[in-house]
DNA sequence: CTATGCGCCCTTTTT
DNA sequence: GGGCGCATAG
């Protein structure tokens, strides 16, 4: 056992850092700043429950915000706490949910068999209802859905929403809402947000249940609190309840996630929340240059309503910033990629400590096409999601609508593909007869030649297809995960039909590899999981974004690309951050949506990644379909001392002239918007 | 009734 | 560069 708690190394931790591992009892708020050891006090902290005060691993409960996180905390957990069978829990908010929903969604009127809905699925809801409503004048698809997550995620229900009439729109809002949430629950499925919301019901509604399913936990954790809705901490506040015992670990500074509905004052309130809380603030950081953490300071410096904090560091002044300009974004990309090479020739850098950021994913693109002719070897994190491409979601519709047969969203998907002959009209009809005869889709479908409405072969083709539902159905109850998957798809003819919807041969193939990539993983799912039923690999599916990776991979060192979202929590010897340019980084969108401080926390994010050395880059003018925009230096480089620049610093440029058309376009737009709802307002 | 092809729109970040 | 809606042909 003392080998054990040696293994902890609580001497090697400062004061502040060991108190936030030893106070074990009621709650506590570390403000820990960006590379102040964070991740290693949350991870020695759970060890020490373990080992020191003797909790039992499954009393443990510790949340994370993404899967990434949770991995890595729970591997180091592990290597601490060798030995004993049983573990605590680690994993994201909406993993913890999914499992309580597995328990308990039955009290809700849900059936356990409940689909998992991403913005995909959510949206061709949303199309459905504004088209039922005809509201389609007032909102896109789109912006019906945005605003409606807001509202949920703020913890308002529809008929929060409806009573509010603060507004037409929110009158028009509510009643979206509400036909959306009704249509879930008709298909069996919830969205992500219900994942929270859903157990927070139970809570409310039969708190027993809920009560003997937290009971367990006497012990939680909370790491990138900041990122945390009003749903997540009202949940936090539940599961706590009883022993008070709860540790928030966060950062105010590295809220990146207000937009979708994370509320920073959850940890700004943290202290009223939860009375008697001690507070223990990290400032020393451990990870960066004197030089990169006076750029950090000066930056966040500009941003109004912070805790405050300031960052000292521990390694001398290093390297100064860089900055790069290029012509274009093909000559910016060229220079850093130069750059890149010079670093790793003079300096022996590996390729492997060297990490590209950016603003939003389509610029990798750019980066992606350089690296490639230059054959660095690059690995790209995040990005177009796996279980997005079109023809893993078709793939995937069949399972889900084997294991769901409620799902309409996925029989829509799968209904024509590959194709049997049956379009709009058909599917038309088969909702209709749904709806009045009030039965799902699927059993109208398994008797379809009893409905004059279908014509012969369209009737054929929607029995045939229940058929083979119902048939794999049972099927997936017996055998293994992978071979009915097999079976399945070769069945389907899926890889005929997917070479058959492109016309390029080039995207014919990767289209086909897709498929086969999906299969391989699904294998790999089964040999890893041999228990797991098609259930939990739907849920593996819905809430990862990656399928599981081959073991031995990246041995090979290769340069990390990734958005500055992705790279929260992880750091990086050589820095540098692309398009560092106005309204790419901050994006005009955010800051329409007066998300200025959001975006300068995000830059405040990229820039604490970095070790040793930080380097900036900008095209000066960039394309965007036929336009050619002019571009200037990103605020927030102009907002950190010159003097800490190599050679140019950047230099504001002039306002560019484009700037106005644009918004003109905007405001007639808004003012269209609202025209329409004072129609509305007038029309009752 | 369905399949196919063309033109129009926007394109932030993620569980 | 990609997805969706619409028009036209089979």
């Amino acid at each position: 056992m003392a080998g054990a708690l040696n293994a902890l190394a609580l001497d090697s931790l400062n004061a502040h850092q060991r108190e936030a591992v030893t106070l074990t009892e009621g709650p506590l708020l570390v403000l820990a700043g960006a590379g102040s050891g964070k991740t290693r006090v949350v991870t020695t902290r759970i060890a020490y429950l373990i080992l020191a005060r003797r909790v039992p691993p499954g009393e443990v409960l510790a949340m994370t915000f993404t899967n990434k996180a949770a991995r890595e905390m729970g591997g180091r957990v592990a290597s601490m706490v060798k030995g004993g069978r049983e573990r605590p829990s680690i994993g994201t908010f909406h993993s913890f949910g999914v499992r309580f929903l597995r328990r308990h969604i039955e009290l809700l009127g849900y059936g356990p068999d409940f689909s998992i809905y991403d913005e995909h699925d959510q949206l061709q809801v949303v199309r459905e209802v504004l088209g039922e409503m005809d509201a389609q004048t007032w909102y896109t698809d789109k912006s019906a859905l945005y605003a409606l997550q807001r509202a949920k995620s703020g913890g308002l229900g529809p008929q929060e929403l409806l009573q509010l009439q603060d507004s037409p729109s929110d009158v028009l809002l509510g009643a979206v809402y509400r036909e959306y949430q009704r249509i879930l629950r008709e298909m069996n499925a919830v969205d992500f947000e219900d994942l929270l919301q859903l157990p927070m019901r139970v809570c409310r509604d039969h708190p027993e249940a809920a009560g003997r399913y937290f009971e367990r936990f006497r012990y939680v954790l909370v790491d990138e609190y900041q990122d945390t809705n009003k749903t997540q901490h009202d949940l936090l506040r539940h599961v706590t309840a009883p022993h008070g015992n709860v540790c928030a670990v966060g950062d105010d500074d590295q809220s990146i996630y207000a937009w979708r509905g994370a509320d920073p004052g959850n940890i700004l309130n943290f202290e009223e929340d939860f009375p008697g809380t001690r507070v223990i603030r990290l400032e020393r950081n451990y990870r960066s240059t004197d030089t990169i953490l006076s750029a950090a300071n000066q930056l966040i410096a500009h941003n109004p309503e912070r805790k405050g904090k300031t960052l000292h560091g521990i390694r001398g002044p290093g390297k100064p910033l860089e900055w790069i300009e290029g012509d274009d974004e093909r000559d910016e990309l060229e220079k850093v990629v130069t750059h890149l090479k010079l670093n790793k020739l003079r300096a022996g850098t590996s390729l492997s400590s060297v990490a590209i950021l950016y603003r939003s994913n389509f610029q990798s693109r750019g980066i992606e096409e350089v690296l490639r002719e230059e054959a660095i070897p690059y690995l790209l994190v995040g990005g177009t999601r796996f279980y997005d491409r079109r023809e893993i979601k078709d793939a995937v519709a069949y399972l889900r609508l084997v294991h769901n047969p409620n799902d309409e969203v996925s029989l829509n998907r799968v209904i024509n593909f590959p194709g049997r002959g049956i379009g709009r009209t058909t599917r038309a009809r088969l909702l209709e007869i749904a709806r009045r005869e009030s039965q799902p889709c699927m059993a109208v479908m398994r008797r379809a030649r009893g409905y004059r409405e279908f014509t012969g072969p369209a009737a054929q083709s929607l029995e045939s297809l229940a058929a083979l539902l119902d048939r794999y159905r049972a099927r997936f109850e017996r055998e293994p995960l992978g071979e009915a998957f097999r079976a399945l798809l070769s069945e389907l003819g899926i890889h005929r039909a997917v070479e058959k919807e492109k016309s390029d041969p080039k995207a014919k193939e990767t289209a086909v590899a897709l498929v086969h990539e999906l299969e391989q993983a699904t294998d790999l799912y089964a040999r890893r999981h041999p228990q797991a039923r098609l259930k939990a690999y739907l849920e593996r599916i819905a809430l990862y974004t990656m399928p599981e990776e081959p073991d031995g991979r990246g041995g090979q060192p290769m340069v990390r690309l990734m958005t500055v979202h992705s790279a929260k929590g992880l750091e990086f010897p050589h820095v540098y951050v692309i398009g560092m340019a106005e309204d790419v980084f901050p994006h005009r969108r955010s800051l329409e949506e007066g998300g200025e401080a959001e975006e300068r926390r995000l830059a405040y994010v990229a820039i604490t990644r970095a070790e040793k050395q930080l380097v900036f880059s900008m095209g000066k003018e960039r394309r965007r379909l036929r336009e050619v925009i002019p571009q200037r230096p990103s605020r927030f480089v102009l907002e950190i001392d010159p003097a800490l620049f190599d050679g140019v610093p950047p230099v504001a440029g002039d306002a560019a002239a484009y700037r106005p058309i644009q918004e003109q376009k905007k405001a007639a737009a808004r003012s269209r918007f609202f025209d329409q709802l004072r129609k509305l307002q007038a029309g009752g």
